[in-house]
DNA sequence: GGCACTTACTTACTTTTTGGAAGTTACTTG
DNA sequence: CAAGTAACTTCCAAAAAGTAAGTAAGTGCC
């Protein structure tokens, strides 16, 4: 008997383990319209804390995927963004838009918790 | 002033939600292969554990992405196969699999809780 | 200089999710 | 009928995410 059959490719298991992290492809989705500034994130995103943002980043940051670029100017600006890593990852965030806009259907406004189960 | 900053696809949004919640992506990949059953995906997934992938295939089965077959055999048993809009998300997955395969590379075998950080 | 305000984060604390392992239910086999 | 298997569920601990308040550096105004 064998341990393990058709083990899953390790690279995409980091992959898929990289987007199963919550935000991170929204994160991505705003990068690829350019870079972007901590606040300007955490606005566009709507309804993520700023704890997890941060720690996203970091994430991102030391997966290589997104630099940060601090403009001490004086009106002292970091910058979030894209790696070539960073850049190359559109198609996937591409063909999620794609499958979404198809798939799925508009229901209620999302609150924070993930999903309230009915009541 | 305006409270929200060209506000992300709710749509999107979605969909980012259902990949953001881990194994999500994982479980996906695997069925792409075609129907498998519970036991198989625990294997074929390996670091999963039964409560969370029981979990997961209950979210994906409301999500309408996946259907739950039981056939009572005698030897009863369940299959998980995709639904169209399943099979759709497939060139989600094979971007994120090309993306992964040029990008990402091997490092250790990676551990059950999510990543340990150096020590 | 002092006070208010902004940006970019941290910190402390609570709630959700996930992990791990031991049940449970239904059926099969010796 | 004891043992084993498949597919889950339950219970409990650990990790991640949510919430809100706090910090540090700098600007603008008086």
């Amino acid at each position: 008997m064998h341990d393990d059959l058709s083990p899953l490719c390790s690279r995409f298991l980091e992959a898929a383990d990289l987007l199963g992290r919550r935000w991170t492809g929204v994160i991505l989705r705003i990068l690829m319209d350019g870079p972007c500034r901590f606040g300007e994130l955490t606005e566009r995103i709507g309804t993520i804390s700023e704890r997890v943002l941060s720690e996203r980043l970091k994430d991102l940051e030391a997966e290589g995927i997104l630099e940060r670029h601090v403009d001490p100017g004086p009106p002292i600006r970091s910058e979030y963004r894209l790696t070539e890593k960073g850049q190359a990852f559109w198609k996937v965030i591409d063909e999620l838009g794609k499958w979404a806009e198809r798939w799925v259907d508009v229901k209620a406004t999302r609150a924070a918790p993930r999903k309230r189960k009915s009541a």
